[in-house]
DNA sequence: CCACTAATGCAACAGTGTTGCATTTGAAGG
DNA sequence: CCTTCAAATGCAACACTGTTGCATTAGTGG
């Protein structure tokens, strides 16, 4: 019963791992998993604080920062800074849906809240340079933390 | 002899610093001289090794962090996080003039380059959200790190 | 010149990320 | 099914960045 059950989710994060041409282990079936459920992308603190799902041992420290190193070297997490300097990993799939719209970053409480424009076109770039990704992020405070100042 | 120099470029730091309503210590200013002159933001680590000026003992790092900290909140000095997560920090004035253009940061070698581009109009924000400042970065490789590649 | 607060220096600590090395495990092949 | 071997893991220890507490020093205003 409770293997049955193993074929829903976890698969399709076993099969890209897979595919992408590396051992498939549960430590990177399990960090793959979380990171496609996530909703914003997730720090090293907030997945060794996993819920350790099926039971299984909490993740080394150290072999999770293996393995988002291993996730993001075969293309599968992407990873990114945030405002206090620390990490923060996404599934690389869920990246292209972001791409599509600016991000507010508030200074005050560092949440990052999604706007429904579309960044701009990028400009002409120097010979020989090559584009990768775009970020158009706005910084400020967002309406909870501005409302106490004047 | 060596007293009247400092009346060149230090003063115009100490005049800032005074200005602002802080008390004018000869860390702050050495710091704020710094961020001044350079090109680019600097690291922690950076200001640290710095040339001690005229035979002053080297800053201690916690009195380096705290100037820094000062500097910010009293708006002559703006801290920003870079790609490796590290803290950088550049004099207020200085920064003006970056804000009306795009930057590319290559992710080979950690380059920074400005585009002549400006960077575009932001979009309307929710109510009561307030900003502060745009970012328009471009990720990619640039013309020296992207020749070897196919 | 004095007094008082802010700033400094030192020590110790916390969080984040890395390295080395012995052990375990996934995947391939007999 | 068993063997084999490189890759991945777990553990310990370390490096770097940034912070906190507290005693001492040094600006600034009177």
């Amino acid at each position: 019963m409770a293997r049955a059950t193993a074929t829903t989710e976890d698969s399709l994060s076993s099969e890209l791992i897979r595919a992408a041409g590396v051992k498939v282990t549960r430590g990177r079936v399990r960090v793959l998993d979380a990171l496609r459920a996530a909703r914003q992308p997730l720090s090293h603190a907030e997945m060794e604080a996993l819920p350790a799902g099926a039971g299984d041992a909490a993740i080394d420290r150290v072999t999770l920062y293996r393995v988002l190193d291993s996730l993001v070297a075969c293309g599968l997490a992407l990873k990114a800074v945030d405002t206090r300097g620390v990490f923060r990993f996404s599934a690389a799939g869920s990246q292209r849906q972001h791409a599509k719209h600016v991000h507010f970053r508030c200074t005050g409480c560092g949440g990052v809240f999604c706007l429904k424009a579309e960044p701009p076109p990028p400009p002409r770039l120097p010979r020989g340079f090559r584009l990768q990704q775009v970020e158009f992020d706005l910084r400020g405070l967002c309406a909870g933390c501005g409302a106490g100042t004047s």
